[in-house]
RNA sequence: GGCGCUUUGGCCGAGCAGUUAGGCAGAGGUCUGCAAAACCUCGUAGAUGGGUGCAACUCCCAUAGGUGCCU
């Protein structure tokens, strides 16, 4: 208990982390008003403009409760890495403790949680034009490219993206820096029953808040190309769009593209042992009130 | 009632008398500038009962379900 104290007053960054529909935002928010916080959104979604309700963003009412952060930060046709978002998020949470207040950065994007929480050194940006090429190659074409150039093989070798980015920077970038320090990390994970439930439902709703109009524009102004409309939603409605499928089976696409979504993240997540893992969000709420 | 077709793993769906596709869903996992992404691993099923074969999911017969046309 005595180190649990001393532990108490040092800390200055709350992480809340889980998969999508586990309720993580409205935690946040409470968590925001018990502790004098502001949000940090670690989403790789909501960073998009104009894709409000398809993305699940914070609205404007809850915006208004606690300021939130990372949100609305480009176009829907932009890239954004998580190299980035750290480079970002960094200065929000420089800025936020200047003020004497809690950042909590919330989200489902592991990478993004895990750059900032483990410090992450990424490597050299991508070289458009150079990607663009190594594309058009082969994964035999790329491994052939690594060995000779005398490079380490990324462990997933079967996947052209690890190869190329191996290619991009030289080498597998592995460096482990330790967690951050004074930072408590805390992790949100209903029954995986309640959450399949959460998930079909949010998926209507979207639906009864008008996400589609938001893909139409979306494909409209930017195209099915557009890095945007890479994640769960638009993908499965685009056969309603352009191949007449029906709403009631692109829904169902959709939620089922969300609960793996929701597993990838789960695995990703458990890695990390320092995070406190919580069922229930009243629990989370009380133990994080107790830290700070 | 008559004639014909069909029956494959949770679902869809092939080939083949003997080395037993594939896809989806599901489970587990990887992850350091695309991450709500991308990728990896895992499934011996053949409606039921007989029969013919050294050998049948593959051929034959019967039964049951489905389906089509006819009366």
């Amino acid at each position: 208990m005595d180190q649990l104290k001393t532990i108490n007053y040092k800390l200055k960054t709350l992480f809340i982390v889980g998969p999508t529909a586990s309720g993580k935002s409205a935690l946040a928010i409470e968590v925001a008003k018990s502790i004098n916080g502001e949000i940090i959104c670690a989403d790789s979604r909501t960073v998009y403009t104009g894709l409000d309700v398809s993305t699940a963003k914070p609205t404007a009412t809850d915006r208004a409760e606690v300021p939130h952060w990372g949100l609305d930060l480009v176009k829907p046709d932009q890239s954004y890495s998580a190299a980035d978002f750290k480079e970002y998020a960094q200065s929000c949470i420089a800025d936020i403790q200047k003020r004497g207040k809690i950042p909590i950065i919330v989200g489902g994007t592991g990478l993004y949680i895990d750059g900032l929480f483990y410090d992450f050194k990424f490597g050299p940006a991508k070289d458009t034009a150079q990607r663009k090429k190594l594309e058009e190659l082969s994964i035999e074409q790329l491994l052939a490219i690594i060995s000779d150039k005398k490079l380490e093989t990324p462990e997933n070798s079967k996947n052209k993206r690890y190869l190329i980015r191996a290619i991009e920077q030289g080498g597998v970038n592995k460096q482990k820096n330790a967690p951050i320090k004074d930072a408590l990390i805390i992790g949100l994970a209903p029954d995986r029953k309640i959450l399949t439930k959460r998930i079909a439902d949010r998926a209507y709703k979207m639906l009864e808040d008008g996400a589609l109009k938001e893909a139409e524009w979306l494909f409209n102004t930017y195209g099915q190309e557009a890095p945007a409309a890479s994640s769960p939603f638009f993908k499965s409605y685009k056969p309603y769009f352009f191949e007449a499928k029906s709403i009631e089976e692109c829904t169902g696409q959709d939620i089922i593209k969300n609960r793996q979504l929701a597993k990838r993240q789960l695995t990703w997540f458990k890695r990390n042992s320092n995070t406190k893992w919580f069922e229930d969000t009243k629990d989370a709420h009380n133990f994080v009130i107790s830290q700070f």
